[in-house]
DNA sequence: TTTATTTATCGTAATATTGCAATGTATAAA
DNA sequence: TTTATACATTGCAATATTACGATAAATAAA
């Protein structure tokens, strides 16, 4: 099928599934680093600093772009894109919720 | 193509996408959270908790084992499944120092 | 040994993801 | 207006993921 039963999820447990997508593709992770690193927008050069295609650079933009983690700007012909500081940051929320599920006295139990 | 060009980026990067790529699947994350909260092994009742079928569960349950979070022990006729608390506190060194690129004070440039 | 129970594996269908060549679009420069 | 530049979109091929029925494997109980 390849298609995730969402809705015998709840709210939360799909947000998380969603974000972690995001970060699923090595290639995304560089883009957001190389945008964290850099602090400030870039324009043009990721295909350069990443090894991959145009088109296949502008195709992770975008899905990082439609959770809302960048931000594009056009700046004549080319368009500059930046963190979503905003939107990292509920991000992170979510994610440290999940992630600190675990107790520091717990043991395993098998 | 499907398939990640792994090599052109670092190992971190590499680390990062396989981590999410576990929580990316709202399953995964259901188990995880459930496994959580029972805090203890689960014989069984996975698929009776979540609405997959038992196929479906065992390969979920496999991808998290092979990352290494979760823990299967046999006992009898039924196998029980908990938590890594040491990978898992590994895991959350990993994702946490890439969540945390972000800068309090940092606004956004676009 | 036979039967029941539980979980894993196999096989397969449906859908998603990744990557890129070709092409479209929009703006700037000439 | 023409040309150049930068990025997006389309279309497609290759591979991955998800889901589950059927079946295998392993152990416990009868």
């Amino acid at each position: 099928m390849g298609l995730a039963k969402t809705e015998m999820f709840n709210d939360l447990q799909n947000e998380i599934s969603l974000i972690s997508k995001a970060f699923s593709h090595p290639a995304r992770v560089t883009i957001l680093q190389y945008l964290f690193k850099i602090d400030s927008c870039v324009c043009g050069d990721l295909v350069n600093e990443i090894g991959l295609a145009q088109p296949t650079i502008s195709q992770h933009l975008k899905e990082l772009k439609q959770l809302g983690l960048i931000k594009g700007t056009v700046e004549g012909t080319s368009v500059c894109y930046c963190i979503n500081h905003e939107k990292w940051a509920q991000m992170k929320t979510v994610m440290s919720e999940f992630l600190d599920q675990d107790l520091p006295t717990k043991q395993d139990c098998c």
